[in-house]
Formats: structure tokens, sequence, C-alpha cells
DNA sequence: GTGAAAGCGCTAACAA
DNA sequence: TTGTTAGCGCTTTCAC
């Protein structure tokens, strides 16, 4: 692959007018760009991003740090987050930590090293003193979850609204016994919607008993498999039930089929995110739907003012709740 | 961000030393070692990624490229790619062209303009020719997909015998009506399993009626569910399906469902490649297992090697039928 | 409008 | 064992 004194060397001119050529910058010749032009197509030169990064210090590659592949609720984030940076001349670099504190390490180190100019995090299971260090000294955006005392700027929903609208809703529909599958409260998320659901059962007067918010391990099927077990162990059984997220609804879905009971005549069943399949589900599952697109443009949008050196604030952007079968009379 | 000299000077050896230290070079007293590194640590050095790749002319950033992040049938093969990657010191950059030729470029330019080193090219879409002409300067394997004339290595199944598993199947459970629902046959695979399916079908005398092949545009749901609108609407209908992928499996047992009909009473379905949905609906999907995690552990080895001046040679693993409630009697 | 030269941070060949 | 030096490919002053 040819390099740039080559390109010079046959158009006839110096290294640093290919640098002009290649940067649009002014100060050349219509003569001697078509020149260089020539030679770059003649030799099939492509500029090394090395070179110019280094000599640039910025690699325009963004970090996107997420936990896990596997939660198809990123998906539509990601592209967000593509679309605008491409957009903008930046690539981005998708990191799964799988809440593993190495490989966090080696993620936030690429960015240290200069391999990446910035980083989006998604991972809900973050460090956050490690993750607050870092900001100190590169840009930072967060994106869903987000650092409680707010020394960093974040994209997000309202999360204690949105759980509060679907607690009203299964109220308003004649349920009473209510429960909660909610994720780790370690989460800040899983915090806030739990704040919501009980703010609502309080409004209306309903009870808030321990035995129907569950906790569970993780956001996996099973782990909805297994919440949605136990509750329907219990000598006073829910008669709905709120999860924080699709990926749960539908391993519990999944259960209440199993034991031969019916969603929503037996048990009404509300999810959280409006992935993809939770439309595909039977019945259909009635979700909350981040604008998770606007979520990952926003969120892009604020790293990429940051690079550039401008002051950003966070964003609360607003969330809808999409009724489906699983919750209809 | 301390560079290499201020790291030299403080501890008072060259540059060159500090480097040494760095990568563990063995001519190093132990004593010049300790100083270094507290110099090290004393000014929270990190050496630059970018000093160093272009020193090297590499970057230690493979890409990765697929159609599209919502099709979870990419996420294990990712992860296979990704643990091994990093455990080998590489880096992936994750890239969705969207069927997009644009975007393919964007991407295939990143290497040849070294901020890549290597591609893992799971895109069905990709242009072949551009493909291969990259393939003479850099290292290139094919995942899933491949080049019929072999000019690039690849690991894959065999999707010709897999296809032939699942109608025989069917056939054994005594279906004579088994209509396939196919993607576009531009697509190797998609040209494959319908060669399996024929042969099949004529193996055991049934015969082959055009109006039970039927071609999606893609694989989303909605793919799927149109599909088997159409072959529920025909005046001979099958009594069995195999989609070709389990997100197009899944809208069509949704469209079923829909029709009030039963999986797999009225109509037995079988689905490929064993996304995790695929054990959560109701009835459960019957579909055939891909080894993901092998497949991109392999391809990441396979790319790796080849980048170290190694010659690799195509794999072919193993798939397996996962016989469900969907074609159960 | 263009070229010469310096330097981004690092590693490797060579010398000592 | 350690230091000196050159140079990876690029951009950007500063002259001319």
């Amino acid at each position: 692959m040819a390099n740039i004194r080559e390109v010079a060397n046959k158009a006839g001119v110096s290294s640093a007018t290919v640098s002009r050529v290649l940067n649009n910058a002014h100060a050349v010749t219509e003569n001697t760009r078509q020149k260089v032009e020539q030679a770059i197509k003649d030799l099939n030169y492509e500029p090394s991003m090395l070179g110019r990064n280094l000599r640039n210090s910025e690699s325009r590659l963004l970090l996107v740090v997420i936990p896990n592949f596997s939660n198809p609720y990123y998906t539509e984030i990601i592209n967000g987050i593509e679309d605008y940076s491409i957009e903008q001349g930046y690539n981005i670099l998708l990191c799964e930590t799988d809440s593993n504190p190495n490989r966090e390490n080696i993620f936030f180190n690429m960015v240290k090293n200069k391999l990446a100019d910035g980083v989006i995090s998604m991972d809900p299971t973050v460090n956050m003193d490690k993750l607050q260090e870092l900001a100190e000294k590169h840009a930072i955006v967060m994106c869903s979850e987000y650092d409680e005392q707010e020394r960093i700027p974040y994209v997000a929903i309202n999360n204690e609204r949105a759980a509060y609208k679907v607690a009203k809703h299964l109220i308003r529909l004649g349920h009473e016994k209510i429960a909660l599958i909610n994720s780790d409260e370690k989460f800040l998320y899983a915090r806030q919607r739990r704040k919501g659901y009980e703010r609502a059962l309080k409004e209306f007067g309903l009870p808030i008993k321990l035995e129907w918010i569950y906790h569970t391990q993780g956001l996996d099927f099973q782990d909805g498999s297994q919440a949605m077990r136990k509750l329907l162990q219990l000598e006073e059984c829910p008669t709905a039930v709120f999860a924080v997220s699709d990926t749960i609804a539908i391993g519990a879905l999944k259960e209440v089929n199993v034991q031969e009971l019916k969603v929503p005549d037996d048990i009404a069943l509300v999810g959280f995110d409006n992935i993809s399949f939770s439309n595909m589900t039977n019945p259909t599952l009635t979700t909350v739907a981040q604008p998770m697109y606007q979520m990952g443009k926003t969120a892009a949008s604020m790293l990429i003012n940051r690079l550039q050196g401008q002051k950003v604030d966070s964003v609360v952007l607003d969330d809808e709740l999409i009724i489906r079968e699983s919750t209809l009379n």
C-alpha cells in the first residue's frame, strides 16, 4: 500500500501538498490538485488512519459499552448511536463486559491508550467510581442507566413515572394483587421502577406486599420463568404481574403457559422495553416503549459535542405505554 | 497524559528501556525494571496504542461485519469471536452494513486505512467481488455464508445436509405436504437448504410443488407471518412448514395462532438457528442448532492465524436437529 | 501556492 | 544491559 510520499513523488509535489489535497485545504491550485488526485488514483492510495490519528491525537472511534449482546434491548439504541456517529465521521467499537471487571478494564484502557476518543456506557453493572475517574480526563456519556449523583451526563427515560403508569394501568383494569418482578435493586432503574410501582399502589390504597416483589438474578428468560414459578406458588396469588424487562416477562409468560394458566384471564402481564419479540408472543405483550433509536442518537450527539469541547446537559426522553393482549380485559 | 519520554526521564533511563519494560523484554535488570515501573505508576502512564500501532503497523482490531444487529442469530457467534480475540490481544469492531454498499465501503476502507487488521464477514449480502479484491491484500475469513468458489477461507455448517435432515424428520412424522419458507436464493445458504429439502422429498417419492416454496424478502418476523398467510391461503394447504430461520418461523407461528390453527396439530413447524427465543414460544420450536459460539471462536482463530502468516483452511462444523413441541405428534 | 522540516509516541536495529 | 538513532505516515508551522 502506497504512502503519502510515494504519491507526492509521483505527482511531483511535496507530501504537504498531498495532505492539503486530502484535507480539502483551499490553498492548492486546481492544476496541482488534479495532478495529486491522478497520482492517488494511479497508486490506489488510501491515507493511513494510524498516521493521521497519531498526528492529530484522536482515533475517531467511540466505545459503546454494554453488559451483554444477547439482550435485544440494546440493538435499537446501538443503531441510533451508529447512524449518528458514522454520519459525523466516527466509528463505534462495541464492547461487551459480561459484567466482568477485567473486561471493563480492557475497554477503559483503550480510552486511556488513545485508541478511543470517548465512551457511551450502557452498562448498569459498571464500576461507577472507575467510570467517574475516567470521566475526569475523557468524554463519557451514559445511556439508560446513569449516575445518581449526576456527575456524568446521561440520556434516559423517567423510570419512576413509567413504572407508575404501568401499575396505574393495571389498577384501572381492576387488579388489586399486583406483583413486581424486579431485577437487582443495585441498579438505579430497578430502584426507580419499584418506587413508581409503590407510588401507584399507595395512591390507590392498595397494600404493598413484600412477597409480591420478586428480585431476579439476571435478565434472561429463565429468570422470568423462575420468578413466575415462585409467584404462582404463593398462597395468595397475584392477578397481575409487572416485569421490569420484556425478556423477563416473556420467560414469565412461558411459565404461565406451562402451568396451563391463561394470560390475561388468570394473570395479566406487563413487560418493559418493547423489544421486537414482545409483539410475537401469544398473547402479545403489553410493555413500555423507550425511544431507543432516539436515545442512541442523542447519546452519540452528546458525546461528539463533548469531544468538540461543548458542555452538554443530560436529557430525559418520553416513554410510552403500549397496551397489547396481555392486559386486555 | 504522560508519554514514554517523560517516564524515561523520571526513571533516569532511555525511552528504549521503558519500551523494553512495557513489552517484557528480558534484557532489563531487575533494578532498572523497578525504577521504570515506579515511574510509570507515579506518572499514571498508559502507553499510547496509536504510537505503538503506527510503529508496528498493526491496529490489533478485527472487523466483524454483519448485516444487522437485530438478528439474534449473530449474538452467540460474536461472543465466540470476541472471547477468542480478546484472549489473543485483539479487539473487535462490530460493523452493521444494513446491506448498504456505502456502509460496506466505509468498513472496507478501515482495513485499507490500516485501522483494522482483518475482517470476519458474516454478511450474506456482501459484494463478493469487492471482498475478493480486499482479500488479495488483507486477511479475511467468512463465517456462515461463504464464497462458493472457495477463494476465501470460511467456517460454516453443511446447510444442504441440515435441511435434508429437517425434511426427513417431517416425512418420518408422516407429513407429505411440506412447504419451505426460504429466504432469497441469491444467498448461498438458501440455495443449499433448498437443495437438501428437495433431495429428501425426492428420496421419499414426494412431489416438489413450487407453490409450497415461498421466498421472503428478509428475515424479520413479518416476513414469516406474511409467508405463512400465503401458504394458508393455498387450495392445497401444507401440513408442515420448514422455515430457514427461527425469526421467520416465529413470525409464521404467530400467523398460525392468529388464524386460530394449532401447531403442531394443524401444521408442524421447523425453524433454523436455535436462537434463544425459539425455546420460549408456545409451542416451543423445533429447529437446527448451529454451533454458533464454536463457529465464532473458529473464525477468530482462523483470522488471527492468518494474520500471523499461517495458511488456514476452511472448516465445516456439525449442526444438530433439536426436536421440540412444534413437531411433536 | 508550495516545500522543508519537525514531531505526534512508539519500537527495533545497532552500537557501546 | 542499556542508550542512540531512525523512522512508521501523517499534518502543520514557517519560510519562500
